[in-house]
DNA sequence: GAAACTAATTGACTCAGTCAACTAAAAGCA
DNA sequence: TGCTTTTAGTTGACTGAGTCAATTAGTTTC
């Protein structure tokens, strides 16, 4: 049996996002589209070429409600449907030009709902909530999918997190103390500072609008580029997205004509070390060392290219 | 703005959340109550003694509405209802034996519905989840009691997160370029990797363990303390926290005998300015600049202490 | 090749929820 | 003080979102 302060809490929980569903949900009272309108046509607008029964399983409305809707719809002229080859029973159904608009329309007036919400939030807080409701929705939803990741350049804050989530998890889970936090942002501030976007990179992955990792390349002259900064964020790892970014680098290197990558790491990173052995990076020299706090085994790692 | 894969993934979130309500609400399907009805005497039952413009407003229902239910738990005894002594228009709504029964009942049933979601899952995970709620509520809920804000000492992750609130907030505000990040984390590095705990700190403000200010002293040498990195989120602002922060400045600057503070800023930050101005600093000098993109007033300032 | 099942539609209905108008008490105001 | 405006609650009149049962037509089963 479960603990009933725990089933309190959640009903508690679901009795205010009620409440606040129904206030977001409001975004569509001045459109001619009822709420579940709303969702059966961004049902059809995101699932291309859908059937009648998957909708109404999914989104759990009556048959006979849906076939009306998707009547007055097809009147519209928002979606087209036609029998699916492979039964005849059932029909394929896609949104139109004019449905797609509208559609966009719809998720538009939702954006700014919640866009609205959010502005009251200090900077990192729609990152929590976001974050706590992906880990409801991992736990809760079944079908649930694995969300996607990219990777992408830095924008302004990307450093700042890289600085504050290495420091954070290293200290965490290996006891360094700050002056490694403090190592990292001198790091990364002076690659900023002397950015050179000719030569040098950094990578961003991020999912669902959250930083899980990054990566940069500096340029340590003399055909030399540098891998910095290499990391994944826990919630993100077994991802295969440390070898994405180290992949990232040595492509970028080559494109840049740099003759070798070289890295500076820590023997205890045990899961960087696999990928760089991996992709043949080879171990050139080592030094035991206290810089931040307990004695850690330095490691430079260089690949030719 | 915040950022648009935020909003999508809180869209996806309510899209699935709408519909995983929609399945929980089927608890009813055979009483003879509807979602409404149990939301009104849920909230009847654990507020004694409620007016009806009140339910009204915190169930978001429709008065006239409201007013019918009401008449028919009181037709079915489910509650009483008396005139307001303090305002006659008023109505104090109680729940009956009867109606105290039934609002069990309806608890039972909720409370089984979410045990059984609950018990698909690996233990600790029902924890998580509500862990998960909680965080949401405690940000997206406007009637969430004001959180206090704690002002401390810096801990690992913070001045990654200095950097990250800082660059972030005034690349948006003010247009200013990456080399301002790159200058925040080059700052920020050097006074982690050489903190002096006796003569500099970091404050550090935050709330709901969220960081929403901050504030660095360092020693500048004779016998003058450098005030730096002052910044107070978006959403934080309005509280006095700015100034808070400089009064914790200028008290640990007088008892660690520094005989003066300086700090540079940029006269655009009117907010700080005024902070400066109000707690006795003076202008000692001022250049133009274009240090991060637009043309800027650089100004020093000084508190003899 | 008949029986059982499934996808989609239509007819017929109902009741949850809305809107406007009204009463009565309270609050604001000059 | 009396006048106007606002607020709490109620009622009349309505509508349209959603339900249920029955029907058609295609598919699967054995």
């Amino acid at each position: 049996m479960v603990d009933s302060g725990l089933i309190n809490a959640a009903r508690d929980f679901n009795r205010f996002y009620t409440n606040f569903l129904g206030v977001l949900n409001r975004a569509y009272l001045d459109t001619d589209f009822t709420l579940t309108d709303a969702r059966v046509l961004f049902e059809i607008g995101s699932r291309e070429g859908v059937s009648a029964v998957a909708l109404a399983r999914d989104l759990q409305l009556d048959p006979a409600y849906l076939s009306r809707i998707l009547k007055r719809f097809r009147a519209n002229d928002l979606i087209e449907t036609k029998a699916d080859p492979g039964d005849l029973r059932s029909q394929i159904i896609k949104v139109t030009t004019k449905g797609y608009r509208q559609f966009e329309e719809l998720g538009r007036r939702s954006n700014t709902q919640i866009a609205e919400r959010f502005a009251n939030l200090v900077d990192g807080e729609p990152q929590t909530v976001v974050a706590a409701m992906t880990s409801i929705r991992a736990l809760l939803d079944p079908d649930a999918e694995p969300r996607p990741v990219v990777i992408r350049g830095h924008r302004p804050g990307d450093i700042g997190w890289i600085v504050q989530s290495q420091s954070k998890a290293y200290t965490e889970e290996y006891g360094w103390d700050m002056r490694f936090e403090g190592l990292v942002a001198e790091v990364a501030g002076k690659f900023l500072a002397n950015f050179d976007p000719a030569m040098e990179y950094c990578w961003i992955a991020e999912r669902d609008g959250i930083n899980v990792g990054s990566v940069v390349i500096t340029n340590g002259g003399d055909g030399v580029a540098k891998l910095r900064l290499l990391y994944v964020d826990k919630a993100a790892r077994g991802l295969g997205l440390g070898r994405m970014l180290v992949d990232e680098c040595i492509r970028f290197a080559r494109a840049k004509q740099y003759r070798q990558i070289s890295l500076w790491t820590n023997d205890i990173l045990h899961a960087a070390r696999g990928i760089y052995l991996k992709v043949g990076f080879r171990l050139v020299s080592e030094e035991r060392h206290r810089m931040f706090g307990p004695e850690e085994n330095g490691q430079t790692w260089v690949l030719d290219l």
